[in-house]
Parts: C-alpha cells; structure tokens; sequence
DNA sequence: TGGTTATAGAACCAGGAGGTTATAAATGCC
DNA sequence: GGCATTTATAACCTCCTGGTTCTATAACCA
C-alpha cells in the first residue's frame, strides 16, 4: 500500500547513467543531446532513460523550438531521502549499541586484565 | 567508475516487499519464516528478496541451528543517503530561487495591487 | 520549397526480475 | 534412526529493462 512513487524513484536511482543524468541536471538545464553526448550509447537509448526519469517525476521538460530542455525536480529525491531518513534513528541506535558495546569490552579488559 | 554498489543498493530498494522486509529488520532481527509471514507470496519468493539485499550488502545472517537469522545492516543505507545529500545544495537552491520568485510575487501584488 | 537538426516512436532482441511449484539439504526432536 | 521444520535450489514462466536500428515528426535555415 506504500510506496508505489518510491518504487519508480528507486528504480529510476539504480542506474549508472541516470544518476549520471541527474548529476548534470544539478548544474543546470540540458537538451536531450547536450545530455547524450558524453554516453557511449545511441540518443533513443538516452530518450528511453529520460522519460523513465520523467515518469519518476524527477525531471520535466520545457519546449524551446525542436529542443526540449530537461531540468531536475527535486521533490522524488526529497521524499526518497526522508525515506531513509527514518533508519537514521536505527543507524545512531546501532552506533550507540556498538559503542556501548565497545565501552563494556574496554570495561572489562582494563578490569579483568585479560589480553 | 562510479556506482556500482549504489546500483544495487537502489535497485534492492526498488521494491516495495523489501522495503517493508528493511522496515521489519529495522525492530530487531527476525527468521526467514517470520519475515515471510505478512506476505502473500512463497517462502522461496522471499528467499530470493533476501538473497538481493543480501548481495546489495543491506542484510546479512548468521546461524542458530537451522534458522538463518537476519539482520539490518546501515552503511549502503548511509551511501545512498550520502548520494543523494549532494543533491540537499542544488533543492536549497531551489527553494531559495522559490523564495525569491515569492517575493517578487508578494512585492508586485502588494505594489501593483492586482488580487 | 528543400535540407538539416533535434527528438520521439516502433520493432526487435538478450537478459534479468519476480513469481510459481516441487525438491533437496540441514538441523532439531523423540 | 525416523520425522518434522527451516531454508535453499532448480526449473520454469512472464514481463520489464536496456540496448539496438530504422523511421517519423517537428522546427529551424536558406
């Protein structure tokens, strides 16, 4: 019941070139050719991973002549990292466990002197 | 060169039963059959979803007898949450270009006097 | 009008993902 | 040893993904 925009936006995180995407995005609007050119692969391949990205709501694009400039929507990245957010609590817990851990073992060779 | 264990970590991600199987483990470490209990899908289906976030690093298990114990591991967590915290500057900025263009708004509304 | 550039679409293909059922392997219980 | 429980493996199916090439659409240029 959960989840079904969180699952394309991590589908659409799962590839290289996409996430390679992306990153270029951060910098400010491309073309669909401008963003092809540094991929060793044909410019449908890049329009397939673009309207994968588009259908994931992280990106959209204008309309400028025949270009059809493509800019980064930030709103999926924001829902998918307060989704990991929520294991931040689990993480400090784990960290805290492992300290307290580390503390009782430390404890325990200084008094018992084993090692 | 970049992100190949991101690749997995996203992908593992992308599905909504291994979230939920991630959200399970995120309470403490559970059994195989104990995680398969709230899903109407075979053991061997969920056997295969732990072997992805076994291999995505996000699991691990040890052994109690003929129970294979799993447990949540954090740092792919922490990797994705990190990829994606490069992106907090460019949403920042965003949000501040909205700002601005708020601003703009609100003072040619309140100055023109339109609405 | 005709030619070039930018992008999308269709058809196709190999491989992987997610599910099934049936079976095997390992361990615990009498 | 014999049986039940827990988990993994194998074989299979269907659908999606990521790539290709070829072609169509649309806008600019002259």
């Amino acid at each position: 019941m959960p989840g079904t925009d969180l699952d394309a936006t991590f589908a659409a995180l799962a590839d290289p070139t996409r996430r390679a995407i992306l990153a270029r995005l951060a910098a400010g609007e491309a073309t669909v050719t401008e963003l092809a050119a540094p991929f060793a692969m044909s410019q449908p391949a890049v329009s397939k991973h673009l309207r994968v990205l588009e259908r994931a709501g992280l990106v959209s694009r204008g309309r400028d002549g025949q270009r059809r400039p493509c800019r980064l929507e930030a709103r999926p990245l924001r829902d998918a990292t307060a989704w990991l957010a929520d294991y931040r609590d689990y993480w400090a817990e784990s960290y805290q466990r492992l300290d307290a851990l580390l503390d009782e073992l430390r404890a325990a060779g200084d008094a018992g002197g084993s090692r």
